[in-house]
DNA sequence: AGCAATTAGTTGCTTTTGGCAACTAATTGT
DNA sequence: ACAATTAGTTGCCAAAAGCAACTAATTGCT
């Protein structure tokens, strides 16, 4: 935590000067910021009173009302009584403070503009998912609800999937179940094994991506006999409880129906039981268990199986 | 581009107003938010010139003179001339300013402390990890040199290092040499055989880091009859050019030359040129080459072999 | 309905903030 | 060695911003 909030603090710093050096072209124009953000927030909401804007900005409304007037007399503003308040008005912008608030803008936006053909498309990509995250994450009202509707699915890997699928297996196991090590070793035999026996006709990967981001898997790996075997079913510990998960172990399920497999299986540990309720929910039996002293930790390994057909659609 | 442009300018009003709310209580200090400014770019870097903080902070060298006046006469810090410069000064804080710093500093961690609980620990990493990928990417000196010097080593591994390998390596060549989605695999391969004989005493890996980030590696893998194996040896585009690429590849011979392996080789293709001048500087000259239809690519595979006690020290 | 309390907005007054230019003294470049 | 540059200070001034007293409309309460 400690390590966390020195972090942030840096950034605050760091952003705060970054910010003084975009507003720079504000402070030579002949508007103070203050005036500028007062342009920009009625620009933003259509109509408002001082008050509202005093609220928003944190103005002083002895100094707002000064500035809407000075506003007011070039005419870039117009007070209109508010109808249901004889106290208030309506604030609005005329053509020219719309004419002026666009030429502000598009001049910041030049700046940003400079700034980003500095980097690369990728590094482009990276730093709009980074603020994006930080003002999704920020915002008072978030849930991770909010956050999942913003996930997208995909079938198949890009370059780097693989590795950062098992980035996530070999940070999250760890965090989460203390495993050691050693248990990315073995999600590294694993993805070489599929790899290895790969069969485009028959074995697929889907993916949930968040801005991009990898945020939770499944797979399906062909086995002898017409089975199949789920793998990699993961989802980040930030969008549980969403629907990911469900939605991939579907998705998954749906494929092995439709490619008549005739059974499913998976292996997992009896730590595991979020996702043994899901298995269990979608048909999954439990058919055999074994201890094993591995990863550091002492655990039981579960399979599970399901007949495929003689689920009993429990949704 | 536009819909980038567009979500920077939005970020940047969110934050702004994110900063203002956290500034608050330091506008109710007695002291104004430059001073503050000034006061925290002083106990951030030890000892300034007022030249290098009015640079940092943008603020105007007569404004700052005063500012530094009146923090002198507080007893907040302390001029000592310069010993290069007799027209400069270091600027240093005193012990009541450090300790008026810690105060405002508590008061604003608190904030963050107060907004990061209502996180989980995954979610404050996706924070912290945001913000460091912005601060790297806007730093205006955003020479890789001075990234460079933050840039720490490290031997082993830690959960999760092992996917980011192959992560960026996948990523790496795909987006620089075009390589498909077949490399990926061939690199989890490479991981697979390390892992499956592993011998702690004799393979090692090494990973350049920056901020907890892996952007640069190397590793000895042993082989028969005391040869040795380069294995893995990568620096991210960001970072190179820096001597990043030569301090792993040091630190990997002379590794060898402990350990008493009798000759290291390495397998590279001929699009490989930076790094390949790296190995020649280094001794390793060139044994075998084939032609191979791989990855997408028509390569050129080069083997470069080394022999240990025969290295002509070039450096 | 009537009256006290509250609220939206304005204005006068004041302090603080911060920019500019002229100045001193030390340093650098040629 | 001397012009040009640089670090820092000071005087001067205008803009920015806070505070309190004020008007006029609204709300709440009995």
């Amino acid at each position: 935590m400690e390590r966390e909030i020195k972090q942030i603090r840096s950034f605050n710093r760091f952003y705060t000067s970054h910010l003084g050096l975009l507003n720079q072209h504000i402070l030579q124009s002949s508007y103070s910021l203050a005036e500028i953000r007062v342009l920009y927030e009625i620009g933003q909401r259509h109509s408002l009173t001082a008050q509202e804007l005093s609220d928003q900005l944190n103005l002083d409304k002895g100094y707002l009302s000064r500035i809407i007037k000075l506003l007011s007399n070039r005419g870039l503003l117009t007070k209109v009584a508010s109808a249901s308040d004889g106290r208030a008005y309506d604030i609005q912008l005329t053509e020219a403070g719309r004419a002026l608030l666009d030429v502000l803008q598009a001049k910041s936006d030049e700046q940003i503009d400079q700034f980003l053909l500095q980097l690369s498309p990728s590094e482009r990509a990276m730093v709009v998912n980074a603020m994006k995250t930080i003002e999704d994450l920020f915002s008072t009202n978030y849930t991770s609800q909010l956050l999942a509707q913003q996930v997208v699915y995909q079938e198949g890997l890009k370059p780097g999937d693989i590795g950062y699928l098992i980035y996530l297996h070999g940070v999250l196991y760890a965090q989460e179940e203390g495993y050691s090590q050693a248990f990315e070793g073995y999600v590294v035999k694993t993805f070489y094994d599929f790899l290895e026996h790969y069969n485009a006709d028959k074995d697929k990967i889907w993916l949930a991506l968040y801005h991009d981001q990898i945020i939770g898997c499944i797979a399906i790996q062909s086995r002898p006999n017409d089975e199949a075997q789920v793998r990699w079913f993961l989802v980040h510990p930030v969008f549980r409880g969403t629907g990911i998960g469900k939605k991939l172990l579907e998705t998954a399920l749906a494929y092995c129906t439709e490619t008549a497999f005739r059974r499913v299986y998976l292996l997992t540990t009896d730590v595991q039981q979020k996702a043994i309720s899901m298995y269990k929910k979608a048909g999954f039996a439990l058919s055999t268990s074994i201890e094993l002293n591995q990863w550091g930790q002492l655990l039981r390994e579960e399979r599970y199986d399901l007949i495929i057909g003689e689920v009993s659609s429990s949704s």
